[in-house]
DNA sequence: GTGAATGCAAATGGTTTGCAACGTA
DNA sequence: TACGTTGCAAACCATTTGCATTCAC
């Protein structure tokens, strides 16, 4: 896991709970709310606090490690090593799918000649309805 | 203000803090928070409570009248009479500017024929940096 | 040993809810 | 009058913060 050089170089720490939580958002490949990080934290390793989570989160998201973004109510978390993507989450079904970076880069350079915006359209999760949830509408 | 029709349609009762609050996302140009809203409805008539504006923003929304998007900590709505667009958001100055429809239409496009996901990409509030905070870094 | 990291408990703050009082139709 | 709507206060709940304790280095 490059993070935990990433952290290293940053002269941070490296704890068991740090090294646990780089491991969820490393391991399991969808992205993942807090809640459930700390669910998977916990479960390996009792007793960790729920803020030690959420800060060690920020850490790495400021360590460009990983990566945040708004899904629903809450925030989700997903591993910034493979690349960039954006995730379609059905708001039926809650099937997510990874989806092509490229399909926004269109946009992103249109909002750049036109308006003069640099924006960062990474990770982005649009939320709509699969396939199999509109056919049953 | 056609969503006044749309409660009468609905059955829903027209008070004056409901064309209080109609009136202002009306009325005003840019997507507003619920607090600006708050503001500009205890303006006009003090004592409305939040939970008023919030119940009829709701209701509203509900009735086709407004739309919602997340942006920053909480909602940001908009009323939908003009047709549909996007709101790019300097993440520096604060800067909105309302960016065509169509921009984000292609994308949409491309997650139907590649991913068979339906997604409603409307209202989409984008954050990013404006011309002017993008040279000033 | 020392400063950073953790656990705990309490705070935060936008949003939601329960309920009694009120006002529209 | 009757039922929907409002105001008030309290609940919610994910996230954040303060502080004493613990631990990695």
């Amino acid at each position: 896991m490059s993070c935990v050089f990433t952290l290293k170089q940053k002269g941070l720490k490296l704890t068991p709970q740090r090294r646990l939580i780089a491991e969820a958002i490393h391991d399991i490949p969808t992205h993942l709310s807090a809640e459930e990080i700390i669910i998977y934290v916990q479960d390996k390793m009792p007793g960790v606090n729920k803020s030690t989570v959420y800060r060690t989160l920020e850490l790495l998201e400021e360590a460009g490690c990983v990566y945040r973004s708004r899904m629903g109510d809450g925030f989700v978390y997903h591993h910034a090593e493979e690349g960039h993507h954006h995730h379609l989450v059905c708001r039926k079904c809650g099937e997510t799918v990874d989806c092509d970076e490229d399909l926004l880069a269109s946009a992103e350079q249109a909002i750049a000649d036109q308006y003069g915006f640099h924006v960062d359209l990474k990770h982005v999760v649009i939320r709509g309805l699969c396939q199999d949830c509109t056919r049953e509408t």
